[in-house]
DNA sequence: TTGTAGGCGTTATCAC
DNA sequence: GTGATAACGCCTACAA
């Protein structure tokens, strides 16, 4: 293997017989070169098969040609889904992709660090997270331009769905099957996450049976995080109460695969004697027939690139906030309640 | 937002009082300094909040801190949990993880021509994906040290699974538990990718069968695709032949999910009347009950960034070849065949 | 042990 | 239009 070191922009220019910075205008497309020099320089170039040093470049300029995204937890499909939305948008620019995922705190300390040097990335994008105030600061020192992706921060340009809205409408669904008794169950958000969207669509929930002269009964509701495992255990916890709920609302969709394994495991026919509604719509929710609040995740991903290059190219401005439209998605697992 | 200009290699020697070489010396922490003058230089980083800048540095070292991932299709689960391996692994290093996500042709060769530049990244992963000819032509031109995860190629050092193995394993299980019309349901390689895990898993199953005198008869077999929904439809196939196989073998848990689901169509019990293997062991096959082969996807992550490591700090010596363990694991969609 | 200074490959600001 | 020539921030011989 043999590796020729690269040509650098001298080598062209040499080649070329001009100078180093005709050489970098032509790169740069410039308008004040001779149409004549110009092509002396691309057949330069196209002979050497020299590409400029996008470190170099880098330096010179103070842009790394990276756009960086946190992420939590790869291993929740909806995220992942946000993540490709990212990617596919950034296929068309010449930004590259860094990823930082994130699963646990102390990592997550690590990365707001290692972004303090406005050095790594020319933009950001928080897919699935609320920064704290002390991240917010720390960001905010470096001035690269950030965006949250189904985040929350007043002084953060965001795209986010209206999780309260959705959270009404999967409580209004089953209100007008006729369930009375509704439960809950999302991810725990840490405390210091005033606005998860978990409690969003809980507190949308809330608010829809308030509407119809009922309350969400706070043993009917679980916050027990989101891995389906966890999500099969609170499930039954509800289903062992007396009388249970009828019906469950959830935050995600892969809770409500935990919540039906919960109803296999006590034979409880689903929607006979319990309906459940998941959230996100994630492409296994189609496949197993599960009723779902749907929101466009791919595309929030697509819709925060964009906000994020906007962001870029400098106008300013205060933040923006962008909302994309949520959506009830019946299948199979809702129904009128038992008797 | 004011941003103040960040603070640079001199602003911290100024600081400290010493020469800028000696800040250097001290981040980089080579033996010889003065313990007291590295102290003072220590507090002075801290005092500034000094990150050194990464462009800087790699456009004097040559290296840029990152490491490439390219990975296709991150809408397969496998994929994902690789990538999240090679993830984890990067954590504990001083790398930025760089994925290039690849769903179309087109942007293959875009991904392989912007490689060409050594300038992105200083070693790469390649996941679930054999270069052809050309491409492996190109990666090898930039010298980038590159590391094959799930793929094959007898000029890459790489880390594999015994995917004839695999197939031969799931055969095997089926063939003891009596059964003798066997069919398998894979993904169908582009014809130059010669050696596709799923062609490989198909040879294992061929084989076993051979092994007992049968054989895989070919309108046993449907290489589909692996979206689910293909599977699904593909699977379907299979169900509608006379004699429909008993039971199917397929080349990964997301094909095996829509034959499931193609059984649950058609009201054929499973695994009453047919069983169904699936390969890699998602989470969602254990919260399904899917039999199935599983593979460490996670770990080949990992143990791939072992090898790029290593590779990366010199130790040249001709491509290694990693295999990690498959195994069977018996759940609840196998069973003896019918009558 | 520490300081000095050249170089990494570009871009950008001057003159010409 | 084009050519010098400073930056950009760091690393690393080479001196001292």
């Amino acid at each position: 293997m043999v590796v020729k070191a690269a040509p650098t922009i001298r080598d062209v220019a040499r080649l070329a017989a001009v100078s180093r910075g005709t050489v970098s205008r032509v790169l740069n497309d410039s308008p004040r070169v001779d149409p004549g020099t110009r092509q002396r320089v691309l057949d330069a170039i196209a002979e050497l098969d020299y590409v400029p040093s996008a470190i170099a470049r880098g330096l010179s300029t103070g842009r790394t040609g990276a756009i960086g995204v946190i992420v939590p937890f790869l291993t929740r499909p909806s995220v992942v889904e946000r993540l490709r939305g990212v990617g596919a948008a950034l296929a068309h620019t010449p930004y590259d992709l860094v990823v930082f995922n994130i699963e646990t705190p102390e990592r997550r300390e690590t990365v707001v660090r290692l972004l303090a040097r406005r050095d790594r990335v020319d933009g950001l994008i928080i897919l699935s997270l609320s920064p704290h105030p002390g991240e917010l600061a720390q960001i905010d020192r470096t001035g690269i331009p950030t965006i949250l992706v189904d985040g929350h921060h007043r002084s953060f340009s965001r795209v986010v769905v209206d999780d309260v809205a959705g959270g009404r409408l999967a409580a209004s669904h089953l209100l007008e099957l006729g369930h009375r008794r509704i439960g809950f169950l999302g991810d725990d958000p840490l405390t210091r996450f005033k606005f998860s969207p978990s409690r969003l669509r809980r507190i949308g929930v809330a608010g829809a049976l308030r509407s119809a002269g009922l309350e969400l009964r706070p043993e009917y509701v679980r916050t027990g995080g989101f891995p389906r495992e966890t999500a099969r255990r609170a499930g039954a916890e509800l289903l062992a109460l007396t009388p249970p709920p009828t019906a469950i609302v959830c935050g995600s969709d892969v809770e409500a695969l935990g919540v039906l394994e919960a109803a296999r495991l006590a034979s409880i026919p689903v929607p006979g004697r319990l309906s459940v509604i998941g959230y996100d719509d994630i492409e296994i929710a189609g496949d197993l027939g599960l009723t779902t609040i749907r929101q466009p995740l791919f595309e929030s991903g697509r819709r925060g690139v964009a906000l994020l290059l906007a962001a870029m190219s400098g106008a300013e401005g205060r933040p923006v906030r962008e909302q994309l439209p949520v959506e009830l998605v019946v299948r199979a697992t809702t129904g009128p309640p038992p008797d």
